[in-house]
DNA sequence: AACAGTTTCAACCGCTATCCC
DNA sequence: GGGGATAGCGGTTGAAACTGT
């Protein structure tokens, strides 16, 4: 087929931005915003990608980015989204505020990885490291349990459409010994975990409004996981003092629509369960999202 | 001080998803 | 619905910085 270059590579500039460079950038988004990248460099009087232009403003220039040291409590975060959602970095980076999806992803290669190693864990299973010679084995014996809150049938001729992931290392095979790539996607999610019995809240979640809605796929999508009663999703840490949603629409699950669910605070869950749910095709990439329950 | 090895991270590349005509 | 254009994502690379000898 053949595509067109995202741009006339041989008239671009490659490499270091300078500081002459950033300073159109800024001053160009600034006057006009983001977007449009493949006309911004012109625009900007840049010779540069427009995919570089974007790479450099969302990773390096964007005023709220928190740079810095990874604190503890963001380690841990990080660690537990990852565990949940694989090499998701996007989304991981979505629920750490002022950090990026590239920041987040070179500091597990550098530091996560090791410190999980370090800690006997499998940076990729979240297992521990002597368990993996159990892991089919392990999969086998707890399939039934993790399995018991889906409606009879429903994952077997979709395995793909749904999964409801538990923080259980077994719910995480998605992300097993194989490093997923673009090229060859995870498998389609096996299991339907179902408790989120997370610890991943730094401190206790306390709602700012109740009034809000619930997430209408949390009807919708019937009683798939609601045996373990839990509500939306959420967490808080006190790295970003805010409370961090895990609901579909702010992992980016759902269009990218602003979440809906005050943070958590649907109605009919409790305050103090730290219990989480999601919804997603993940590892099945999103071939099948228009068809899953998160309409 | 000089060199080699290691680590870090900004930037690039290729691919897929989504948008729009 | 089809196809091209564009945006966004995740993996990889390589130069700079750091550390050890």
């Amino acid at each position: 087929m053949g595509r067109s270059p995202c741009c006339e590579k041989a008239h671009t500039n490659k490499g270091a931005w300078t500081k002459e460079e950033d300073q159109r950038l800024i001053a160009y988004i600034k006057a006009n915003g983001e977007g449009c990248w493949r006309s911004l460099p012109k625009a900007a009087g840049l010779l540069r990608c427009g995919k570089s232009c974007r790479l450099r403003w969302i990773n390096y220039l964007r005023p709220d980015l928190k740079r810095g040291n990874f604190t503890e409590e963001e380690d841990e975060l990080i660690i537990k989204l990852h565990e949940l959602l694989g090499n998701k970095w996007s989304l991981i980076a979505g629920r750490l505020p002022g950090r990026t999806d590239n920041e987040i992803k070179n500091y597990w290669n550098t530091h996560i990885k090791r410190k999980l190693l370090a800690r006997g864990v499998d940076p990729q299973t979240h297992r521990p490291l002597n368990a993996a010679a159990d892991h089919h084995q392990q999969q086998q014996l707890q399939a039934p349990r993790r399995f018991a809150a889906a409606p009879a049938g429903h994952h077997h001729h979709h395995p793909d459409h749904f999964a409801v992931l538990s923080n259980s290392p077994e719910a995480c095979s998605h992300s097993s010994d194989d490093e997923p790539s673009s090229a060859t996607p995870p498998p389609p999610p096996r299991h339907l975990g179902i408790d989120l019995n997370l610890s991943i809240s730094l401190a206790p979640y306390q709602p700012q409004d109740q009034t809000s809605e619930p997430m209408k796929q949390e009807e919708d999508d019937e009683a798939s996981a609601t045996a373990n009663g839990a509500g939306n999703a959420a967490m808080t840490t006190t790295a970003t003092t805010a409370a961090v949603c895990l609901c579909l629409n702010r992992l980016g699950l759902h269009g990218g629509e602003v979440c809906s669910c005050g943070r958590g605070g649907a109605p009919s869950m409790q305050a103090s369960t730290h219990m989480f749910r999601f919804i997603t095709p993940l590892g099945g990439s999103h071939h099948n999202s228009s068809s899953t329950t998160m309409t």
